[in-house]
DNA sequence: TGGACATATATGGATAAGCAGATATATTAA
DNA sequence: TTAATATATCTGCTTATCCATATATGTCCA
């Protein structure tokens, strides 16, 4: 499998996708970009996180493709770009889920 | 919203669960072992990595319920615990997918 | 028209924490 | 002891956050 430097990329770029998802606030965007588009200082406000923080998280999930950004004069609308993502996301957490459940019988049986 | 530690945790455990899927021979060994479990031998000649590698990996991905060990006389063999795992790696790569189509068509168009 | 200023967003630099790989070594079972 | 697996330690690299500052757009007003 993998030998050829593409299917390295196509692994590699597959990664930055998931680590794109590997931070709490990345996640917290992600959901809230799920309910409808939101502003800079909306995701601001509404996650309780500095301007700075969110714009770098905004600027990874962008360059991976994830959400899109939108002028609208003076402010920059954030979008999903795919649904999928949050298929996804709900996915895992239903692993996430099940894996606590598991661990939680082990320690009641 | 997650205003309790309680959901902070959750989104916390979710945000794991993704970085342990943001790393390019991790997503090599949980495609491997959708296709059936296999030893840490057979992962190091399968992906070509050091065994000190693969071992530290595997320990990632079974620190966050990904896979379970399980020993057979000398030998570990590993499986995954959850195949939703692998439903979510492939719609964040099929999401991959369409993002590259679609910035190809933003260069030739 | 053209500043001067205000608001919204992005980025640079520094610091600190986390993580991957390599080598060497410890553990477990036969 | 040997084979299989796990871990400890070190090194270098990536990443998150903070603070300060840069950029971009819009408004007010002479």
């Amino acid at each position: 499998m993998q030998k050829t430097s593409l299917s390295q990329e196509i692994h590699q770029l597959h990664a930055d996708i998931c680590s794109a998802l590997a931070d709490p606030t990345r996640i917290l965007i992600l959901y809230s970009l799920a309910e409808g588009s939101s502003t800079v200082n909306e995701l601001v406000t509404h996650l309780e996180a500095s301007q700075p923080t969110i714009s770098r998280h905004l600027k990874i999930l962008r360059e991976r493709g994830l959400v899109s950004a939108n002028r609208q004069g003076q402010t920059v609308e954030y979008s999903l770009t795919d649904p999928r993502i949050i298929d996804a996301l709900d996915t895992l957490r239903a692993v996430l889920r099940d894996s606590l459940a598991r661990r939680a019988n082990l320690i009641t049986s």
